[in-house]
DNA sequence: CTAAACTGGAGCGATAATCGCACCTGAAGT
DNA sequence: ACTTCAGGTGCGATTATCGCTCCAGTTTAG
């Protein structure tokens, strides 16, 4: 294993870690700064968020528009494009499928919002979010949300199935005892989440189900319900 | 307007039009490669899908994996990655949002399979399906899937909405008077759906939403089902 | 049990693509 | 009328990319 310095390494002080292709790169980066910004930018507010040119910009943005990724409004600002969703509709179909139909019967027996979350590095994104039907109040808890593992009982449930945490929370392992994990206020001002591991057959642990709620809920009773929901999904996964 | 020749036209006869990134446009194979093949592919497969060199895969990969567009999986082989449905989630937040609780409750009252979808150039992807609960047989009809604008009611209802066809077929013109259209068979054999189009209170008609089942259905009382939807819908947009 | 095939990965030079600038046009806003 | 800001194009210098080669492990096949 020779640690042979990176010889491409150019003399940019980029602030982050060196990217492979340095062109592929910047487009990814303005689908960033798109997603952060769901209103549209045009290509000179782009150039400003991705700290690259305007022209740039605008060439690549050429092509994410060719692609479908991108697409232009009637005003001069850029989106992104429909594209997107039929791309993120080809990650883990699989397990979305499977999760569909218990996640619905789920909300609907919890009066809750329902949740299938996944494990990306040391994070979870939210893959799947059923309401109920009839929702007083509703979480607003978007599809694609992003956030550390350690917060909030999607991560934690994961986190604590897995024990591979080192600095365990007491939350953790009591969670692994239980079978499921509880959060309050973690992830939004009174938000009361309870959520289970989805274990495959095979492989690895790397989801979670759940439910939240703008206040606590009967606990064994949703946790019931929240820990059956996890065992189904888990069971119809190879 | 000196309507120029474009001087970057490379040596290469693509099949398709030039794009303006090269690079950038190469990555983006790669993730339509990857979108085909959700089960996921080495990078030789993705080389020989892709028409591009293995090791060029191989640095693509790196940097889409590093913005974790793609997921190496324990084996050898990559597939799309979580953050595109991050990404994903913010393709026409406000739109999604306020077609998701209306689109359930049709999904209820019609029992059956609820959509909307929404143009793209001259096809429609669908952007949001609801399934009803306990519904006996479904209908397959997944998120982000993409065809042509003129097949099934979806397109259709957007198109008839437009009334910005040449050749309009008969269909099109009777949908507009009617203000719904309907499909049978065109996507998937033995599927029936019916669409209306979503009418935002400013600006162009681009969504449609609508129902699909395995059998016609009550075509007076879907229809006043779907268009009351639509309406409810597009009253709540800008 | 060996050989073939394939995967991840690094090095390198030629080439082609990108970058950044300057410049132009048109539409708004003042 | 003047300024501002948008999209859009041309061009040359630079540099990032490409394609090749080579290497080391792992599977797979024979």
């Amino acid at each position: 294993m020779p640690s042979t310095a990176p010889a491409h390494i150019s003399a940019s002080p980029s602030v982050e870690g060196a990217a492979g292709s340095k062109t592929l790169d910047n487009g990814i980066r303005i689908l960033s700064a798109l997603a952060r910004h769901p209103h549209g930018l045009t290509t000179t507010q782009l150039a400003h968020e991705t700290a690259l040119h305007r022209t740039g910009v605008y060439r690549l943005l050429g092509t994410l528009t060719r692609r479908g990724l991108v697409t232009q409004r009637a005003d001069t600002r850029y989106q992104l494009g429909l594209t997107m969703i039929e791309l993120a509709g080809a990650v883990r179909p699989d397990l979305r499928a499977t999760a569909q139909v218990p996640l619905r019967d789920l909300a609907e027996a919890a009066a809750a919002t329902a949740f299938l979350s996944v494990l990306d590095g040391d994070e979870v994104v939210s893959a799947l979010v059923v309401e109920p039907l009839h929702a007083d109040a509703h979480v607003a808890y978007r599809i694609g949300t992003r956030h550390p593992a350690t917060v909030g009982s999607a991560g934690l449930a994961i986190l604590s199935a897995r024990a591979a945490v080192t600095g365990e929370r007491a939350e953790i392992t009591e969670a692994r005892r239980r079978g499921y994990s509880i959060s309050e206020g973690e992830l939004q001002r009174g938000a009361w989440g309870l959520a289970a591991p989805v274990r495959p057959r095979t492989g690895e642990i790397e989801a979670s189900v759940g439910v939240v709620a703008l206040g606590a809920l009967d606990e064994p009773r949703t946790a019931q319900l929240v820990v059956s929901t996890a065992a189904a999904i888990g069971n119809r996964l190879p």
